[in-house]
DNA sequence: TCGAACTCCGAATGATTGTTCGGTAAACTT
DNA sequence: AAGTTTACCGAACAATCATTCGGAGTTCGA
């Protein structure tokens, strides 16, 4: 069972490792799957053995919880500041979805296995707090998008708008032409007319 | 193991069964997933012993197989004959966003498993065929695309469009107020500006 | 430096589950 | 109606895998 270390000069270690097994957990989540995934291989990804990983985590389920926090929290929260910025509809719109692509971007793998788990995460007690999340940042974006774009179905948009920018995970590359502004501005363009 | 009836009068049949055992692996995978779902409570769900599957599949895999087969090949003939009709570009990308969106609101399940186990069908050579299938309709999409709007980034559009139609598995509901047509010329406006 | 806390090891285990297979009843053919 | 094929049963098997646990080596605090 897991156990984080009473003596504060070492959660710093601790808190870093655990860290570390959540990327690489979510790395090869991403390639392989969930479930095709075995203790043992991801162990062995990083050169632990299996019940190391029991060090950080009750268990491989508390690995996918960790995951997905770990990808909606930051970016509800940094969105949350965004809202309260001063510029124009469109201006907010912008910086919102800019900040989205670059955030689905840069946890790619973490978006991956969250689609990938999708099933799992719509139901259960669990994971109450991970569609809580969701669900306030998809709030947050309807009302950017809305004050916008005043015009047109604005329920159809934002659903649009949801389904390309997590759509980007799955044929981002970072070695491709176009930045996450980039693809985050044509997304816009796009929504806007 | 599988075995297809010799006599010609019993294939009917049994094609018939086997079509219903893929449509009911796609609403239970789909609800469940793929790996979470056991042979025995597929089986279960359809009121037959567990062995009764292999009558029909030679394993859990092929399942898998049938149902994105199922799901891409219809959609792509139709999309090719699509491709013939004579209407300008605008009319010609409407039809095929239409066709599109209806295929995927009508084999929702099998798109939810398609989707989910996006990680299996990216590699492997058993993919291979689903792979090309997905491939060459994306290109009359990309084309019908093109045609339609000449100008702008199409490579980004029809990964935008992409996004937005495969997305539409995922929230759409039968008893919802936008029908099929609705949400695609919703879709084909955006486009289009 | 000593004891406690910590990090990790890796074999064993218990439960799950995809698949097999011998058998039974029904359907079809002639 | 006898014989063959088909449809299905469901218990058993073999393999996989998440999790446990006793211990060994290391790091920390005093």
């Amino acid at each position: 069972m897991s156990v984080r270390p009473t003596r504060p000069a070492l959660r710093e270690r601790y808190d870093r490792r655990q860290q570390q097994v959540v990327y690489q957990a979510a790395k090869v989540f991403a390639r392989r799957g969930y479930d095709q995934t075995t203790m043992q291989e991801l162990a062995a990804s990083m050169d632990l053995a299996t019940g190391a990983l029991y060090h950080y985590f009750s268990g491989k389920e508390e690995l996918l919880t960790a995951i997905c926090d770990q990808l909606m929290e930051p970016l509800l929260e940094q969105a949350s500041e965004l809202v309260d910025s001063g510029d124009d509809a469109e201006e907010r719109l912008r910086s919102l979805v800019r900040l989205w692509v670059c955030h689905v971007v840069a946890h790619r793998d973490h978006m991956l296995v969250f689609q990938q788990e999708r099933h799992l995460i719509e139901s259960g007690e669990r994971w109450r707090k991970v569609r809580a999340s969701r669900k306030a940042f998809e709030r947050l974006a309807a009302e950017a998008l809305q004050r916008a774009r005043p015009r047109g179905d604005g329920h159809l948009a934002l659903l649009a708008l949801l389904g390309m920018v997590n759509h980007t995970a799955q044929w981002y590359r970072p070695r491709g032409e176009l930045s996450p502004e980039a693809i985050a501005d044509g997304y816009v363009d796009l929504m806007l007319g």
